[in-house]
DNA sequence: GACCTGCTGCGGGATG
């Protein structure tokens, strides 16, 4: 590249005085080359300057006489991000350099929060840099006049592109660009940044699709990472089970006072709810200099506490993953992680959360929730010092967004068959899609399939004069403008006091298990339920203490299964007499107890436990796999010995292995001969169960809400959940009888089985299962890790009105007596 | 003697 051409850029460096990093260098020139790339950077690291100025670069070069004067000449550049909340921050830093540059440029954001004024304005008057999210990028291809506004595109960057190439959101993505590609295919240039990943140059392809060469740019920044455990004092006395790691408090007490600005991340929302509550009875005189952060508050409240982060008057925070990214908070140095953080990215991604100087390593504090999560942390450390982390693979032919974006297009300037199923055919998510798919979309939102054709509703999309297929019913067009995007939530209730003051939002699920007069903990307050009016919760502060603490109905988070592996290592060399680490040296009384008891097993082995208690005949399996593959793990072996052995079955599972318990005796030698982990048949079982699972029902219906088929209602005035989800299991009903090749209900099952246990992963574990050496032993009592599985059933099983506290009393006492 | 889990993200526009 001409030293002319760096110039401008190299000054500007030189005016703030500072030294471009080689990455940096390497994207512009790449860029000015013309070619499309991923730019694999942590957060922090002048990632954004990377790719601003050789768009800016660009621009001065194609304009040499006029690019100090102000234009008009459309769209330049589109800046993606994920978050709304980065848009602000971004928008400024941008505007700066165009100051500091002498270039006339608008750099406008435009999202969901953006108000009508602002939106016209800028249809007259398109900025030259767009800040938006994928959402809005679609809504803006909704719109009839989209090609002009596209037409002057140099090149759309996609930030935190780690957090999108997963899942629907990120087809989004890919959608959009290769179809904003075909109206500008000659300059146009993709660009994203990405953490660190597993599978970095995959997510460059499914970033740049068919097309285009892989191409990475790394901006070799490190940042050493130092984990600190916190230890309980006398491991024997830890709980062998539990989340809340409570007891460890007069310790992160004294984290805390050793920080200035500190974050504490919890794994839910109530835990958030539980460690501020205790944190502040343990220390009052912090009242007013600790704050909460999750979900499920106020966006006023949320952005206070986030405001006030950065300022840095803030001593604690104690959040979710709500945290995770967003703004930079340079005062936080201090960040703690309470519980396991379930993968390795995840907790990487914290530890960065401290802000310290270029240079200076980040340190994270763990504070395990029971004993066995320290062999976690060993884990941990052990993949990061390897540099392994997860992997995300794009969803493959995710027809429900496909259909989405179809009346989309349909809605703005209407498509053509014949020429955008080539553009979506080059993204990589649909690169598979067959010509019989093709025509049973079309079928689909054009008559509504097999079996909803004299549904009016459902036929939305009609051929036109010109050949091109438009949205012409104006109200079917307002509600899909009304409902796109890929994010499925729950209804959420407000819950207020009388006078109005609103606290924050619950689910319709929790608040309908409660009743009047009931108690909850949320917001920090201890609160009382007055009455359930529409969609407002109106409660009262309450005196009395409680222990009901509100819960959300969550994703569950598994262990990933590259953590699963690590732990697996840890317990080879444990039986090998290595230990490498302090975790696993403190651990090790449990360690013991565990092979005194039964065994520890390594990758070689596979461990059956067989016993029989007060509650039943126990089988405890341990593959660790993590929750997700466990879930249906065991449901197809509770199938599989069903079908030989006629009894009732109840079922648990942990991150590490899963229980079947019976009441009538089996032995767990004889139903290994029914080989009940065999390959043989595994589809159909496999398919059997998740259909009799509600796993694929909750799938259906997030499919039908993306493809479309169940209104989500308007804005400020959602549809119920109960009604979204008798719509949707109506859908699921008909489809199945009527119409049961189509491909809604077969993405459903498919997603129920692959989206959340990482492609073909099943198989794969149930493949490795069969090669290992299958021990049972048959201990005299719960094990180390056959225990929290039980009290994992205990806690979940409502049948009985038993609290859980007697039960567990109950197998106490009976493990004295034998 | 051991215990009560379950994240995050987004979002109308044509017409008078």
């Amino acid at each position: 590249m001409e030293d002319k051409r760096l110039k401008i850029g190299l000054e500007y460096f030189q005016k703030k005085g500072w030294t471009p990093f080689p990455f940096q260098i390497q994207a512009w020139q790449d860029f000015l080359d013309g070619k499309s790339g991923l730019l694999n950077a942590p957060t922090g690291s002048g990632k954004t300057f990377a790719l601003w100025f050789p768009a800016l670069l660009e621009y001065i070069e194609n304009h040499p006489d006029t690019w100090q004067k102000p234009q008009n000449n459309g769209i330049q550049l589109i800046w993606v991000t994920p978050l709304r909340a980065l848009a602000q921050d971004l928008q400024k830093a941008m505007q700066e350099v165009c100051e500091v540059i002498g270039l006339p440029w608008q750099v406008a954001v435009r999202n969901g929060d953006t108000d009508p004024k602002t939106r016209s304005a800028m249809k007259r008057r398109p900025p030259e840099c767009l800040i938006t999210t994928p959402e809005t990028l679609h809504i803006l291809i909704s719109q009839k006049d989209h090609k002009e506004l596209f037409q002057s595109l140099s090149a759309v960057v996609v930030d935190e592109w780690h957090e999108l190439v997963g899942n629907k959101r990120g087809v989004q993505v890919q959608l959009a660009l290769e179809y904003m590609q075909s109206i500008n295919p000659n300059r146009f240039k993709r660009w994203a940044v990405s953490a660190t990943i597993g599978n970095l140059s995959q997510a460059a392809q499914t970033l740049l699709g068919s097309n285009l060469p892989v191409h990475i740019v790394k901006a070799k920044v490190e940042k050493e990472i130092i984990i600190h455990s916190v230890f309980p004092e006398e491991i024997e006395k830890y709980p062998w089970s539990g989340h809340l790691g409570i007891k460890l408090m007069d310790q992160v007490i004294e984290i805390i006072e050793g920080g200035r600005s500190v974050l504490l991340f919890t794994n839910t929302r109530s835990q958030t709810e539980i460690w501020y509550q205790k944190i502040l009875e343990a220390r009052p005189d912090w009242a007013g200099w600790i704050a909460m952060h999750h979900g499920s508050l106020d966006t006023s409240v949320r952005s206070w506490v986030e405001n006030a982060l950065h300022e840095g008057i803030l001593k604690l925070v104690v959040c979710t993953s709500s945290l995770d990214l967003g703004v930079d908070f340079r005062p936080v140095d201090r960040v703690i992680q309470v519980g396991s953080p379930k993968g390795v990215s995840r907790f990487v991604q914290r530890a960065g959360r401290a802000g310290h100087q270029p240079g200076l390593p980040s340190e994270i504090y763990f504070v395990p929730t029971n004993s066995l999560e320290l062999i976690e942390v060993a884990a941990l450390r052990s993949a990061i010092e390897q540099e392994e982390m997860e992997s995300q693979f794009t969803p493959e032919l995710p027809y429900d967004v496909l259909i989405q974006f179809l009346v989309t297009l349909a809605v703005g300037d209407g498509f053509d068959p014949k020429v955008i199923f080539p553009i979506v055919k080059k993204t990589s998510s649909f690169t598979k899609l067959s010509d019989q798919e093709i025509q049973w979309v079309m079928d689909f939102i054009t008559k509504g399939g097999a079996s909803l054709g004299s549904y009016e509703d459902f036929l939305k999309v009609v051929e036109d004069e010109d050949g091109k297929y438009r949205v012409k019913n104006k109200k079917i067009a307002m509600k899909h403008r009304l409902s796109m995007g890929t994010i499925v939530s729950d209804v959420a209730l407000k819950v207020k006091f009388k006078n109005g003051t609103y606290l924050g939002t619950v689910e319709e699920y929790f608040i309908s298990k409660l009743k009047t007069g009931d108690r909850f903990f949320f917001a920090g307050r201890n609160l009382e339920l007055l009455q359930v009016k529409g969609l407002d919760v109106f409660v009262k502060v309450t005196e009395k203490k409680n222990s009901n603490v509100v819960s959300w109905m969550g994703a569950r988070m598994s262990l990933s299964s590259m953590l699963s592996h690590k732990i697996r290592e840890i317990f080879r060399e444990y039986n090998q007499g290595i230990i490498r680490s302090e975790e696993v040296r403190k651990v090790l009384p449990i360690l013991d107890l565990q092979s005194k008891l039964s065994i520890v097993p390594d990758e070689n082995t596979f461990l059956i436990e067989s016993l029989q208690s007060r509650d039943g005949y126990h089988l405890f399996f341990y593959p660790f796999e993590g929750r997700m593959m466990h879930e249906l793990m065991s449901a197809l072996i509770a199938y599989r010995i069903s079908q030989s052995f006629p009894v009732s079955l109840n079922m648990a599972m942990n991150d590490y292995g899963f229980e079947i318990l019976s009441d009538v005796p089996i032995s767990a030698e004889e139903i290994l001969e029914e080989d009940i982990f065999s390959l043989k048949n595994i589809e159909d079982d496999i398919l059997h169960c998740v259909n009799e699972s509600e796993m694929s029902r909750r799938k259906f219906r997030e499919i039908a809400s993306i493809a479309g088929l169940v209104f989500q209602g308007y804005p400020g005035k959602p549809t119920s959940f109960k009604h979204i989800q008798a719509n949707s299991s109506l859908l699921f009903q008909v489809f199945e009888q009527y119409d049961p090749d189509n491909l809604l209900l077969k993405q459903a099952r498919e997603e129920a089985l692959n989206q959340q246990m990482e492609q073909e992963m099943f198989i794969q574990a149930m493949k490795k299962l069969n090669r290992l050496e299958i021990v049972v032993k048959h201990p005299t009592q719960f094990t180390p890790f056959s225990f929290p599985i039980m009290v994992d059933r205990l806690s979940r099983t409502n049948i009985s009105s038993e609290s859980v506290e007697d039960k567990v009393a109950k197998i106490l006492a009976q493990m004295e007596m034998d």
